[in-house]
DNA sequence: CAAGCGTGGAT
DNA sequence: TATCCAAGCTT
């Protein structure tokens, strides 16, 4: 094994994160538990899966008894985690298991690639993570970690196959796992994109990016392109026996599945209903807008309410489409509101 | 394969 | 306020 392998496992067994989802030392972990980790932490922060994967565990104690849950009570559980396709592909990925696979996840790379919502990356950090397959699971952690160990110029995305080459020399046979995990670690506690901590570094001696003053600097990577600001505007059509109008977003696209204010206009598809406001009803403004920023858009939503309930009766002759459906106020802390749909209902709460 | 897809925290 | 970043995947 090469001495900079040793060096980091070395590093990792003094200094592992405890998390939820890894098991004790000479425990065997739970594939269930490290794929639905590893699906909740694409693109998401460590700190904010803590507070949502025990949750999970917790209601759906098997990927059987996810694969059971009906999709809608998945999306509401999911609500505020983002990235909602990831939602639906785990549902899916679950019921696949569950069901033709017989309840046991794949072990191999290549198996698990082809479940929903797994792709290169997740493949490798599930087989190397639960299954001990001799596999690198190549996350950003890695790739930065890897770049700066070996001094790599060339930016991203470019260079990802000669990192994987890179790292996959160093992959120990033995302990993919640790390995994979280590490089993590090592990414989010010292080897950082900012302000990496240089001198506290296990790799120190070994690092070429170090050497040569481009440890902050590396991974090389384009820059972002501004995001555009976007306008739009959401309707509190509520009833005299505690119900609001709320309807189910179309499974493709922004919020995919997910429950909304009625709205309009914001990701630039045209309104479902006919006319200026729904149903011709009309709206008295609600202050102060609300200011949301997605992956590559800004969103400004201005709030719209009725001025008094509607009568139950009349609102029976609304005609609504499908996905369209009448919510107890008092429940909708669980039907599973994006966040942006969050910040408007407290603000019309607020106002009524 | 470049673009689309959420959110919260740090700077 | 603006920008970047965080255990990426899909089309």
């Amino acid at each position: 094994m090469k001495r900079t392998t040793e060096k980091l496992l070395k590093w990792y067994a003094e200094h592992a994160r405890a998390l939820p989802w890894r098991a004790r030392p000479g425990e065997r972990p739970d594939p269930y538990h490290v794929w639905l980790s590893e699906i909740m932490l694409q693109q998401t922060t460590v700190a904010t899966v803590r507070k949502r994967f025990d949750d999970f565990i917790r209601r759906w104690p098997t990927v059987r008894a996810l694969a059971e849950a009906p999709l809608e009570e998945v999306m509401a559980a999911w609500a505020g985690l983002g990235y909602y396709a990831r939602a639906r592909n785990l549902h899916k990925c679950a019921r696949k298991v569950a069901h033709e696979l017989g309840g046991e996840f794949p072990s191999t790379p290549e198996a698990l690639r082809r479940l929903p919502g797994i792709g290169d990356y997740t493949a490798g950090a599930i087989a190397a993570i639960a299954f001990h397959h001799p596999a690198v699971a190549m996350d950003t952690n890695a790739e930065r970690v890897i770049a700066r160990l070996f001094a790599v110029t060339e930016p991203l995305p470019g260079c990802k196959p000669r990192l994987r080459t890179l790292a996959h020399e160093l992959l120990p046979r033995h302990a993919p796992g640790n390995f994979a995990q280590a490089l993590m670690d090592l990414g989010a506690i010292i080897c950082t994109a900012r302000n990496p901590a240089c001198g506290l570094c296990p790799l120190m001696d070994d690092c070429a990016a170090r050497k040569q003053g481009l440890a902050e600097e590396l991974p090389r990577k384009q820059k972002n392109p501004p995001k555009p600001h976007r306008e739009g505007k959401a309707f509190w059509i509520d009833r005299a026996d505690g119900r609001v109008l709320l309807r189910r977003r179309p499974e493709r696209g922004m919020l995919g599945s997910m429950v909304e204010i009625p709205s309009t206009g914001w990701d630039g598809a045209p309104p479902a209903f006919a006319g200026r406001t729904p149903f011709r009803l009309e709206f008295d403004r609600v202050r102060p807008d609300v200011r949301h920023t997605f992956t590559h858009f800004h969103l400004k939503l201005a709030l719209y309410r009725l001025p008094e309930p509607l009568e139950v009766e009349r609102a029976r002759l609304l005609p609504l489409s499908p996905g369209w459906f009448w919510h107890p106020l008092e429940k909708l802390d669980t039907v599973g509101l994006p966040t942006v749909m969050k910040k408007a209902a407290r603000l019309f709460l607020e106002s009524g």
